[in-house]
DNA sequence: TTTGTTATTGGAAACCATTATCATTTACAA
DNA sequence: TTGTAAATGATAATGGTTTCCAATAACAAA
């Protein structure tokens, strides 16, 4: 079972792997592994909530460890619109945190939805690209 | 020219269209319209910033028009991780536009980044998928 | 062990939203 | 009218993801 090894590898980067570029990397420890396989067993970690499913507009969707026990630590990102560098960025603001907590309690008593979960992206260019 | 068409039908709406909804739209009033043309000029709209691009995990791309003098208000989103239902918010709490201003411009100096626009979030479960 | 039943697996084919191609039409000026 | 460039839409191609399905592994009973 590649439950492991696709963990494996999602919690040895920072980067947002792609499946195949996941499926590249367990098939050098596992080269009878297939890429549906891959797909089956992110599929199946994203339900868990083990791992998030992300889609920065390049066309495949993009997978990383979920924060907890194992995780990274909670972050958000900032996406350049140009070149689609992605930065992980965790050090929020001290007043930031405290307020994500209070605007989900109030729309989850507004919209009445269970809200579990939050999802923060910053678009712009970043220095390389606003240089040319 | 199908761009006036393709506004008009999204600014005559609060729901988050894909292509073909704009184009069965849009095709009802100009009957001639292809779909090559839909997506050339949302393509040509997105990139001008009139209309936005959204990925709801769908696996089709969905579009609103941008805020602006014609357009909706600027809102954020409720999405339910089960039956996909979106709300737009836009119910600010005060402090929460204070905070997100002083955030972008920390993180631009922080990361050389100059931030244009930000994508915010929230996943849970509606009401009437709580209850089943 | 054998046998039967069920779950897992991966290769190949199918799917389907989006893009690229290209011949045709339209716009517009010379 | 005539020449040139832009705009258009039908069709084909692309490519990430899913579906199918036959083969294999796991496991339980006999
Ligand atoms: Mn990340
Ligand atoms: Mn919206
Ligand atoms: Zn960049
Ligand atoms: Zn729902």
């Amino acid at each position: 079972m590649g439950r492991e090894a696709v963990l494996d590898v999602l919690s040895r980067t920072e980067d947002h792997l792609s499946a195949e570029d996941i499926y590249m990397c367990v098939h050098e420890t596992y080269p009878a592994i297939g890429l549906t396989s891959v797909y089956r067993t992110l599929d199946m970690l994203v339900n868990i909530g083990l791992v998030y499913k992300f889609d920065f507009g390049d066309g495949r969707a993009r997978f990383e460890l979920a924060e907890g026990p194992k995780g990274k630590d909670h972050h958000h990102h900032l996406v350049c619109t140009d070149c689609g560098r992605i930065v992980n960025y965790r050090d929020f603001i001290d007043e930031e945190v405290a307020l994500l907590k209070k605007t989900e309690e109030g729309l989850s008593k507004k919209y009445n939805f269970a809200i579990t979960n939050h999802l923060i992206q910053f678009y712009g260019l970043c220095e390389a690209c606003r240089k040319k």
